[in-house]
DNA sequence: TCAGGATCTGACCGATCGGTCAGGCATGCT
DNA sequence: AGCATGCCTGACCGATCGGTCAGATCCTGA
């Protein structure tokens, strides 16, 4: 019965991403997947230290696209900021559209789980930078509603191949975001 | 110890709002409703059928204004369908700040619950009428961007006064949405 | 051949969940 | 006084959760 290291875990998390993008992270339990890789739930907590380290290890590869995209943004302001903000996190979600589907809703309060303590300080940065920096309500509230918006699209529209789904989140993005030094 | 009636019953809704908008409705359990009230567990069922009775109530006035609106837009097309979605939307988004804090990520699932089967049909109706009733996906998918973003804006922005909010929301939705009938 | 590590499992644990139930207690009607 | 009714509670229930643990099984290198 017993199969190769690497194929087990990998198939326990393969199993995990879709069960949470379905159900949510708190909605699915250990049990839900284990049933789904085929093995038992002794085996899933066999592999991973506890279900926040499976979380942890299946968000890796997004959270480092998005700590990339953070230094990216230091340093830019107003207009150059915007843009960079939008098409980094346009193509951001549109790629891990899947992981982002898991945090649907549940993102406050796995916030609050220490491996994901760093998040909450980007995306607050990334919204700051999407509002170019103003401090100007309308600014900050359609940088909210871009981001949050783009994140529930991606999970939602798993038909759409990405070139075009990114396309049509990039022209939304431009002719939404509040522009900063009206004229 | 026994109160009136009605206070009681009001009491424990009050709480219950308050816990689900900052926990979520399944992130609050009937014991810390009851903790919060302060009265038992048992108390908050024998006012309430079952945790699900308790929301149903709770959401009944939005979902009231929700069907209003879907009323309304039977029959408009393009940008008359997009204004007054666009609106009401808005209007109804902002005066329900807090029920729409509960249904937050839990969405998916709590539609699936018979109290709220028809909800899905009604948001589906009014992402179309945002979307002008176009198929293009540029247009259904900034409408679905804009529902989402704004139910997440709502939730989040509980400081601002009602008037800010709707006007910046209203500002923000008229120059994202796709325009219909293009020259 | 055999020791030892890697892999996997069933049985089990304490905690918490939504929900039930019999009964206590105050109030008001007859 | 006696009874019914509304309100409230502690004790309890079965189910499920994340997590632990001793031991069975398998693979590999000496």
């Amino acid at each position: 019965m017993a199969r190769a290291v690497s194929e087990t875990h990998g198939e326990i998390l393969a199993a995990a991403a879709r069960r949470f993008a379905v159900t949510g992270y708190r909605g699915t339990s250990l049990q839900d997947i284990a049933r789904e890789v085929g093995c038992s739930k002794a085996t899933v907590l066999y592999h991973f230290a506890n279900k926040e380290a499976l979380l942890a290890e299946l968000m890796a590869p997004a959270i480092g696209v998005l700590r990339d995209l953070d230094e990216q943004l230091t340093g830019r302001t107003g207009a150059a900021a915007q843009e960079v903000a939008a098409q980094g996190f346009v193509d951001l979600a549109v790629r891990f559209r899947r992981e982002i589907a898991v945090l649907r809703g549940e993102f406050p309060e796995l916030l609050c789980q220490p491996a994901f303590a760093h998040i909450q300080q980007i995306s607050d940065r990334l919204r700051d930078a999407l509002a170019g920096h103003s401090d100007r309500p309308g600014a900050r509230i359609a940088a909210l509603v871009l981001l949050a918006g783009i994140s529930e699209a991606c999970a939602e529209f798993a038909d759409i191949p990405d070139d075009e789904l990114r396309a049509a989140l990039l022209a939304l993005v431009r002719r939404a975001v509040e522009p900063v030094d009206a004229p």
